[in-house]
DNA sequence: TTGGAAAGTCAACAAGGCTGACATAAAATA
DNA sequence: TATTTTATGTCAGCCTTGTTGACTTTCCAA
């Protein structure tokens, strides 16, 4: 199963894809993610929120006037699942539902001003842990990152991704 | 608050370092982490195991004769959420817990031939797609994707990873 | 007008985190 | 030696966030 030594197809090394090399990789990726979502849920833990308010706020910011089956299809989690966190952000007044004009079945979610608030000191607190990471490690480093994570994401979140990633900037 | 353009310090483009651009690493860095477990989590379904019996396997098995204290600091867990699952694993006869010899407070944990086939199953698995997504993204690549997962880690869990990935080799 | 899609709701359940309290054994120390 | 500290395990109970299944309401479209 190990790929060692300097394969004769292509020239390049093949010795970052040695099993060890891949168990380190994973364990890179479970540590991190834990670095990732540390300030955030300090923050949500003032609020009595978790990382699940934390994510429907985000996606919700990223694509005001997204669907409840869009932001389903971007969270993968069920609708049952995402009833419960937004019905709290709706009654908080974080989140706005509103009736759709065209089908009237959809629901359009929006940010409140407070719920934009607390969008951005949970974004804020990400990015800057983020900037400092890509910082530390430099721009070459970090289109090695993304392209990575990108190749690791399953087809169809890859496509909700790139979606994001071209259209909403 | 965000930075463009090419900066006079260092000649370097600081575009990387937007917050559009630390936006779509976050959006990466979830929708990765999906497709990270997302085998996994199906092989564990059938065995009626969860993510975290993976984990401690895992660590189990890079880290043979661990003691409880030193895999819940690597987990970051309490102590009884780890109880729980380890208690099911030595059950199974996935994990072996043996006493100290030296100080016999401690259980040092080895896994079982059982354990290491299940270990080997799930890594196997996992590993599989990082390696499609190593090698779809190439070496410097990967340098800079491990790079910048380790500046995003906490001090702690940085040292963790770090004595694994030097010791552990 | 009727079928089906979109959304919401209720109930029940499971995994896996958490805290607090307590027990035991053994090591370390006063 | 007596006491304290450490390592571990265990019980009880709680929370968040995921799941399935069943059912209703709304309303678009054929």
């Amino acid at each position: 199963m190990a790929e060692g030594g300097a394969g004769p197809g292509g020239g390049e090394s093949l010795l970052f894809l040695t099993d060890e090399q891949l168990r380190k990789g994973i364990e890179a990726m479970f540590f991190a993610y834990r670095g990732f979502t540390a300030d955030p849920d300090r923050i949500l833990e003032r609020y009595e929120y978790g990382r699940a308010h934390h994510r429907a706020l985000h996606f919700i910011h990223r694509s005001p006037n997204t669907t409840v089956n869009n932001l389903l299809s971007m969270l993968g989690v069920t609708k049952q699942s995402l009833n419960r966190v937004l019905r709290t952000l709706i009654e908080d007044g974080l989140v706005e539902s509103r009736v759709g004009r065209k089908d009237k079945r959809e629901r359009h979610l929006v940010l409140t001003d407070k719920g934009a608030q607390l969008e951005r000191e949970l974004s804020e607190a990400q990015r800057g842990r983020m900037r400092a990471a890509y910082r530390a490690a430099g721009p070459q480093a970090v289109a090695g990152f993304r392209q990575v994570l990108e190749a690791m994401m399953e087809p169809d979140m890859r496509r909700q991704y790139q979606k994001l990633r071209d259209g909403g900037a």
